[in-house]
DNA sequence: TTAACTGTATATAATCAATATATACAGTTT
DNA sequence: AAACTGTATATATTGATTATATACAGTTAA
């Protein structure tokens, strides 16, 4: 499964297991239905609690990445790149309330705003 | 001065004052060095401790609100809009760093964005 | 010069969220 | 029945946040 630990880093434990996950999900090495491995067999390999793969599967889970059934198994979710796109694009617009209100408090001018992030896209 | 603590908020005490004196301060009601309570008789006054009071006076200095001189007091710090201004700006370059990671993850153009950052303006 | 004020520095206590865990439970598969 | 799956509950540890006391050192003005 190439998932690996490193204890040294400041990332939780759990979040070095769903962000690899997410990014196999992603790239697309783990397919729709793909059953993942089971939470106890990960923790074994791993060697660590698998209430923290839990976790993590909790995580994929909440955010749609993946399905779990009790007693069967973990697998990889339909439509994820919609899914994802639809995320970003909530991300980025709360992004954008951000800048409208930091605008107005400074008396910047939407084409000014709009020229900053035009010269966000060339870097 | 009209600061008022309320313990039943969420927020820290060191923050409610912070805040308050930085909205004086910008809104113009406290003046280019102008002299801020002590931070023992405000502390006295709002029947905390000093320590308190100082945590909020230290923000305010860091963020380069007031400024404070040993044995003297704290007292407002000149070019307060202008550094507000350039807080700011620095904020909306961030969130447009964000924004461009974001779209670029999902395939959404410059166009599209600025079309984005457009309409936010509009509401 | 001393009393009363200013801010500073260090150490500490209480609280809370984050992280990781063990253990007991219940359903599925073979 | 044995071996697997995920679930639920309770708990321990850690670290950051918040608020504090106490001892210190400089300034001011009687």
């Amino acid at each position: 499964m190439n998932i690996f630990i490193d204890n040294k880093s400041g990332t939780p434990i759990y979040n070095q297991i769903y962000t690899r996950l997410k990014n196999l999900i992603i790239s697309g090495e783990l397919k729709r239905d793909d059953a993942l491995p089971s939470i106890r067999a990960l923790a074994k390999d791993l060697r660590i609690s698998f209430i923290t793969t839990k976790r993590a599967y909790d995580e994929l889970e909440k955010e749609g990445f993946v399905y779990t059934v009790p007693a069967k198994g973990c697998f990889v979710a339909a439509k994820n790149t919609e899914l994802l796109r639809e995320e970003n694009l909530k991300s980025i617009e709360e992004h954008i309330d951000c800048i409208v209100r930091l605008a107005a408090s400074c008396n910047l001018s939407r084409e000014e705003v709009l020229s900053m992030v035009s010269f966000g896209f060339e870097q």
